[in-house]
DNA sequence: CTTCATACTGTAAACGATTACAGTCAAATG
DNA sequence: CATTTGACTGTAATCGTTTACAGTATGAAG
């Protein structure tokens, strides 16, 4: 493999000329010609973790989340690397899907040269993953909620807001009987619509009881689908809050199979209103939760934080927005 | 910021000492200690491109695809991601959505030291593409079709023999009037699905005219949607394939919007036979071209390949699946 | 013709790791 | 006690760049 000598001494001039042609900087036309020859020659190509060790930035930005399989996380993929396209920065991705201990081990090596910042969604709250985001080195933005001791750059989105919106929704429309279909209780979001359920349903003046929710053990279609099937009598319903549109759909393929009429014996909201729900029949109604504007923010707090590294942790909050489609018609 | 010297003094003991506690060969246990401490106290990381200059590894595969919003693609991307878990590679992702520039910029980046290997599956055409992958110096391993040129590492889907599956099916279901609603002419699986569309078409022994192809402008639902709205006689046609689930999505959303019966009026079948299939109603017929299979013997290939860096090129096909479901019931 | 500014160009020292090789030291052996 | 062995440890070269600094050539000005 050609290295930058190689060429210099093809190019009967010195490595610093060579440096300059390749990075722009002031060099004579001849000598530009030369060096430019001898590189198509030897078909050379600068090695970029001798450029990453040299001049200490990747132009790497790392996006790091849990579920490849969520479309609400691929638009977040999207709305960063819109903002990143403008910079310098490439945006590079990594899914865990397997373990923590792998993420783990792979954001590091991120944070030790390869990457110059680190835009994370993390849905466990796992310690190693906490500590990682304080240990490590390069500027960090979360997506989502703020582990306690975690102080970075931080956008999240007002979820409470978004299933209170979803029970009032469903209350106006007549439902009494409203169930949460949600997501593993160990993740993060799990957790919050859990707890913003039941502080809706109360401050909707209704009774709350812990079977009103029901667990289903991923955010899948296939998870809801097993949720509401397990569900020894439906007739206690006549609504259903899915922790997100995966599983409303699963929950949609199940009325259909079992000749449950939505909206009118049940009604279906769905959270993040992603593409699913205007292709479902009927159309899903669904809390947008706003994932690639989130990402875009996550994007330009970044960019923000890499051009200006010293100033305080900023945390930013999007308001949910409620589309209302069939699944929630009047009963 | 800490470096390896740095630790050394601190802990009392060389640098190739410590260098040696972090990569696990022989220590005296007490030397270990002091490094380890003194690794502790300055929350010293390891630098990763200095490590990937001088042992000329990153340990990291870059996968890259143009379509990050097509589930086929995360379908492959967790087939590789699942065979490289295995391995002592990490994943990284690059999805260019933007222009062909950025991606060839990013690709050469990986190719010099960023990442040790690549599995690219590119939709366009591009020469400039073509010229990177015949002029990278790492592994690549192309999923679809191979341009001309280029000698590496290939596994692709006998998707004409899916599309003749799908034509076959609908003439034995009775459909005589078959239309294919494609994707754009411009890219690889647009072009091979037209070509092999028309083949099918005529080997069912019946005649193909120009205007039974409907050129979508994307391969999303939005596109499929407005190719259907455009046609301005619907009645001459009793089937649709469509270029992929995506596009059929639209295209059963504007059936539905216009209570054109599916499959009583109109069959549809989808490609890729993705989650949306058995999530939309009615289910969608769609012929499987194994994404994640084709993600997986990918990994496999580049594994192999590092291992062996000398060997032939070898190419894999894949033969797809027709996955029957009501969008294609009888007339 | 000398002097000086301008415009390149080259030398060599980093960047932060890994590792071949040589050196040291203690225990085991003769 | 001298020698050998084995187990670590340290020195220094190296990976392929970038870039500060010094050097050189050219033309203009005096």
């Amino acid at each position: 493999m050609a290295n930058i000598e190689a060429v210099a001494k093809r190019a009967g001039v010195s490595v610093a000329s060579v440096s300059r042609v390749i990075n722009g900087t002031v060099a004579r036309p001849e000598t530009e010609a030369k060096v430019r020859k001898a590189i198509a020659e030897l078909g050379y190509q600068p090695n970029s973790a001798a450029r990453a060790l040299k001049v200490r930035q990747s132009e790497q930005i790392c996006l790091s989340f849990d579920d490849l399989s969520n479309p609400a996380y691929i638009s977040m993929t999207r709305g960063v690397g819109r903002i990143l396209s403008t910079s310098k920065y490439r945006l590079i991705l990594s899914s865990a899907s397997s373990n923590v201990e792998e993420i783990v081990k792979h954001l590091q090596t991120m944070g030790r040269g390869f990457a110059d910042g680190l835009i994370i969604s993390p849905i466990y709250n796992d310690p190693r993953i906490t500590k990682l985001l304080i240990d490590l080195k390069i500027p960090v933005v979360l997506v989502g909620t703020l582990p306690t001791g975690v102080n970075v750059d931080n956008v999240y989105v007002n979820s409470s807001h978004g299933i209170a919106m979803a029970v009032q929704h469903l209350v106006e429309t007549g439902r009494t009987k409203i169930g949460l279909i949600n997501g593993p209780i160990s993740t993060n979001p799990g957790r919050r619509r859990r707890e913003a359920f039941e502080v809706a349903i109360i401050a909707a003046g209704m009774d709350f009881a812990a079977d009103q929710i029901i667990q289903a053990n991923t955010f899948s279609p296939e998870a809801g689908y097993f949720a509401i099937s397990e569900i020894s009598d439906l007739s206690k319903f006549d609504a259903f809050i899915c922790a997100n549109d995966q599983i409303a759909a699963g929950v949609l393929k199940y009325a259909a199979e079992n000749k449950i009429g939505v909206p009118n014996d049940l009604a279906i909201i769905g959270i993040d209103n992603t593409d699913l729900a205007s292709l479902l029949r009927p159309t899903l109604t669904s809390v947008d939760l706003l994932a690639e504007d989130r990402g875009e923010i996550a994007a330009n707090l970044m960019l923000d934080r890499l051009a200006n590294p010293d100033r305080e942790p900023k945390q930013i909050v999007v308001e949910p927005k409620l589309v209302i489609r069939e699944s929630t018609g009047k009963k």
